[in-house]
RNA sequence: GGGCCUGUAGCUCAGGUGGUUAGAGCGCGCGCCUGAUAAGCGCGAGGUCACUAGUUCGAGUCUAGUCAGGCCCA
């Protein structure tokens, strides 16, 4: 008989489950089904009753496509959210988008500027509405593409009716509380435009400005020599904009640098130590600084001395000092205006200088600018300069060119204005204190974000709440007419929360200011007696509407409840999201909004660089979806330690992709063995021996392992865990030792029925194992999975069972160690054996063992020819103890069907071994299918 | 410039409280099998643990600094 006419005898493995994945194929019909099914609807409730655990989704942009960071994010949730449903949680989870703001406004907009007729506030804001719907609708699309279960019918929108009432209330809440004032704040202005702008607005481009040196003289000059600095020593600034010297206030210092003098015939200017070289060449008549005992001072040795403001007798502009100023350019002594620069702001505000800014809103001196009142601020330049020039007060002047901020619409120069505007009073009810004592009760993930969070907490100036934009929700406040002064009220901001809700946001730009001041709790008059207002059209920032979810989100509404269990967002939202979620939460009397916050880093290219379209080095999760499917995109994120920043290219994807096959490849021989009438009921574990207890034991153990990492959301240990465990003990040990019996055995036979049971609890385990990574392979294997062992009718939905190892389990595993040695010493003998020619296949080979009396009559139970995959093994006794292998050619023959070479072959005539003979004989066999 | 973070084989990751020749999987090289077959198995070669200087009998592991990269500020 050909060996070849036994291969009908044997069981081959054979399943629907296919080796092609073809997930981009496949993948659709998957999400077809399931919507089908509504299974997000199912799982839920499957697990009524259970412990809530939500994780709230931060909003993401509701601008253009999802990218790979985005993608990453939703993933890492989605994981979260899967396998705490597979820990036995009812876990909500609602998506939700951020949808005001200005790169919508900005999009929209610049899409009209070749359009004759300037638009109007309610038609761009009608078109930004429908713009954020239509990427809502593109997201939801790519989100729930990437296998991401969710309530995606019916997501929080912040743009929708009771979002946007909900931020009015909040607001009134605020009002009431007393944290919103009104105050000035620098921004960027076109005079042209008559409008303020946002910094993705500002261009930089080469501008001419004159360049002006001024000394400063001493006010008070007995406090200056009180501190060692000689009589008539004058402070010099540089600067290219004169004209905002009528608002000067003060002169920033370095507080670590060195200031020393420079002499000028009978004048001492007082300089940097490190700018006087370029001070002393770039200025005429400078002679040097004088050597020997001559004084030097650290820029925090004057703070607080006087100097007489150079065009406004009387002023005193204060020496402070301030970490901004640097030793690129000018003196070291920094005209400091907080009117009109945010450092310069910034600064003065520690002082608790005035933010004068005697300008308007066509770029005009204002009637507070004194004799320069009336004057377009550039035209005045050679005015001051002139009048520097008289009082003896300018050094230098020249002209330079340098990189100046300029409107994007109009191209014109930009200047810096203090305006109107509303912020949150971070120290209003120690609220600061109090956010960063929340910040105790959070638990952090990675722990450092606690850290990271408490510094920038208490570095953190007030929040400026209002926007001179179009997209958003109007701050419900009115301004008088005659003060300027704002009206704010806590009932008004409710009325107008309750008209918004039933009208839309819209509605506020249509109402008279004397109909909305009706709304207010009180008469509408302002402190001057007035009664005269108008509408203040700011809007509100956009992390004002996010920050509010906590409230608006975690509520009936949406069947959630305060606090959330997780906040999963990348690193940049500790100043974002995570930061403003607090501020609101704490100040509201809200307690915190979530017990948890989860960091992930960010998404980089092949060499470590920031992924930018400029740069051309950006990969979108589209195109690796189209080519290798969802799951792929999964199994990548999952293998990773997201909480670091991480590369991406295509070669980590070859990896990914391999990783896959051998998990798809593994599932498949397990599914391929079955018979089919497996059932869970019949799995009894304390019947196996051998490699079956080995095997049964160890994925116990990295089952464990893998709960551990789900419930600590270490997802790349689960990667890890299961690929090894599927390369190592089960391909390369377990399923290669065990073809033989699943193949040639008896099928009926104790044996395989065993080996049967291991392998479909294995399947089953290893499924819901990999489940909340590749969700759409597991449900593939999940539909191929015997009846009787599927417990319900998604892998979703099943619950992951703890079987942790007892202390008597871990020895008896780890008394393996010492088998698995010598099968490793075995198989390198066999690779030298097969480099010799002496065999080819492990089945032409006769192993010789010498081993520890204990050994000598099976491996823990399991037979030496299984456990080396040989055909014969001949064991002895070691007599020093130490294990011996020595490989010889069989001196058998082979059988034609188990091709093992055996002793009874020879004398058989159909050349089949005994066991063989006792299977094709007793009419057993024959394929299964 | 400040706060926080990252840097172990080509890639992704392990390496409690410092202690023998730094591990795994993949990839790579070589080979076997052809009854998991666009599969399966084995063996092997890969690392100055970013760099420098310290502490110590001894450092990938502790300290300081440097370099590269990231986020958020300024």
């Amino acid at each position: 008989m050909k060996e070849s006419s036994y291969k009908d005898t044997i069981r081959l493995p054979s399943t629907g489950f296919a080796m092609k994945a073809d997930l981009p194929a496949r993948e659709p019909g998957m999400l077809a089904s399931w919507r089908e099914q509504d299974i997000y609807s199912k799982i839920r409730e499957s697990r009524k009753g259970r412990e809530v655990f939500i994780l709230h989704d931060g909003p993401p942009y509701a601008n253009g496509s999802v990218h790979l960071g985005t993608a990453l994010n939703k993933i890492l949730k989605d994981f979260v959210v899967k396998s705490y449903t597979m820990l036995g949680y009812d876990c909500p989870f609602v998506p939700g988008w951020d949808c005001h703001g200005m790169p919508i406004e900005h999009r929209v907009t610049s899409g009209l500027s070749g359009r004759a007729e300037a638009p109007g506030r309610s038609e761009i804001r009608a078109m930004c509405r429908e713009y954020a719907a239509r990427h809502v609708d593109i997201q939801r699309e790519e989100f729930s593409r990437l296998g991401v279960f969710g309530d995606w019918a019916n997501p929080y929108l912040t743009m929708s009716r009771s979002y946007e009432a909900g931020i009015l209330r909040a607001f009134g809440d605020l009002v009431e509380l007393g944290y919103i004032y009104q105050g000035l704040r620098p921004i960027s202005w076109c005079s042209t435009c008559r409008t303020a702008l946002a910094d993705a607005e500002v261009e930089y481009s080469q501008k001419k400005s004159p360049s002006i040196w001024v000394a400063f003289e001493q006010d008070s000059p007995d406090e200056w020599q009180a501190r060692g600095v000689p009589n008539g020593t004058e402070v010099v600034i540089w600067t290219t904009t004169p004209w905002t010297l009528p608002a000067n206030r003060a002169v920033a210092l370095n507080p670590a640098e060195e200031y020393v003098i420079v002499e000028a015939g009978d004048r001492r200017f007082l300089v940097a130590s490190r700018r006087s070289g370029d001070f002393i060449s770039a200025v005429p008549g400078m002679v040097g600084i004088p050597g020997g005992g001559a004084p030097k001072f650290r820029g925090s040795d004057l703070e607080g001395l006087g100097l007489k403001h150079p065009l406004t007798p009387g002023l005193v502009s204060r020496v402070i000092t301030a970490e901004h100023v640097t030793m690129d350019d000018g003196t070291g002594c920094v005209h400091t205006a907080p009117g009109h620069g945010t450092e310069d702001f910034a600064a003065g505000m520690r002082y608790g200088l005035e933010a004068f800014s005697p300008v308007d809103e066509a770029g005009v001196f204002t009637a507070d600018a004194g004799r320069y009142a009336g004057m377009e601020v550039h035209d005045s330049d050679p005015v001051i300069i002139e009048d520097l020039k008289a009082s003896g007060r300018l050094l230098h002047s020249s002209v330079i060119e340098h990189s100046y901020q300029h409107c994007w619409r109009c191209h014109k120069p930009l200047i810096y204005r203090a305006t109107s505007q509303f912020f949150l009073d971070l120290s209003k009810n120690d609220l600061k204190d109090r956010v960063l004592a929340s910040v105790d009760s959070i638990g952090w993930h990675p722990d450092w974000g606690y850290e990271r969070m408490k510094n920038m907490m208490s570095a953190r100036p007030d929040w400026c709440l209002s926007r001179q934009r179009v997209w958003g929700v109007a701050l419900p406040v009115l301004k008088c007419r005659d003060c300027s002064r704002a009206f704010l009220d806590a009932k008004m901001a409710r009325a107008i929360a309750d008209i918004v809700e039933e009208k839309g946001s819209d509605a506020w730009f249509e109402m008279a200011p004397s109909e909305i001041g009706a709304l207010a709790g009180r008469p509408a008059v302002c402190e001057c007696g007035s009664s005269d207002f108008d509408r203040v059209d700011d809007i509100l920032d956009v992390w004002f509407d996010s920050s509010l979810s906590h409230r608006n989100v975690l509520s009936d509404e949406f069947g959630l409840s305060r606090p959330a269990s997780v906040y999963l967002e990348a690193t940049d939202q500790h100043r974002g999201w995570f930061g403003v979620s607090l501020i609101t939460s704490t100040a509201l009397d809200m307690g915190i909004p979530t017990r948890n916050v989860i960091t992930h880093g960010l998404i980089l290219d092949g060499q470590g660089k920031k992924m930018s379209k400029s740069l051309g080095n950006v990969i979108s999760p589209s195109e690796i979806i189209d080519s290798f499917g969802a799951d792929i995109l999964r199994l990548w994120f999952s293998s990773v330690d997201y909480t670091a920043d991480f590369r991406a290219d295509r070669s980590m994807l070859d990896d990914t992709r391999e990783a896959y096959r051998k998990l798809r490849n593994t599932i498949r021989f397990l599914l391929g063995n079955l018979s089919g009438d497996e059932r869970r009921e019949d799995f009894t574990p304390s019947s196996f021996t051998g490699l079956e207890r080995f095997m049964y034991l160890r994925f116990r153990q990295a089952s464990s392992e893998c709960l551990d990492a789900y419930r600590s959301f270490q997802f790349h240990r689960v990667f890890r865990e299961l690929r090894n465990l599927a390369t190592i003990e089960l391909s390369g040990l377990f399923l290669d030792a065990r073809k033989d019996r699943l193949y040639c055995d008896d099928p009926t036979g104790e044996g395989p029925r065993a080996t049967r049971m291991l392998l479909g609890w294995m399947a089953a385990g290893f499924l819901k194992l990999i489940a909340p990574i590749i969700p759409f392979t597991a449900e593939e294997g999940w539909r191929e999975l015997p009846p009787g062992l599927s417990e319900c009718p998604s892998v979703h939905a099943a619950l992951l069972e703890d079987l942790p190892l007892t202390r008597e389990e871990e020895a008896e595993l780890r008394s393996w160690d010492r088998f698995l040695d010598i099968r490793r010493a075995a198989l390198k003998n066999l690779e030298e054996a097969r480099a010799g020619g002496i065999i080819g296949s492990s089945l032409e080979a006769h192993v010789l063992l010498g081993l520890p009396q204990d050994a000598l009559e099976s491996a823990n139970g399991e037979c030496w020819e299984d456990f080396l995959i040989v055909s014969t093994v001949e064991t002895s006794v070691s007599p020093s103890g130490e294990t011996t292998v020595q490989v010889i050619r069989t001196p058998h023959e082979k059988c034609g069907r188990c091709w093992k070479h055996l002793p009874e072959v020879a004398s058989d005539e159909s050349h089949l071994c005994a066991r063989c003979r006792g299977v094709v004989g007793g009419s057993a066999g024959g394929a299964h299918g």
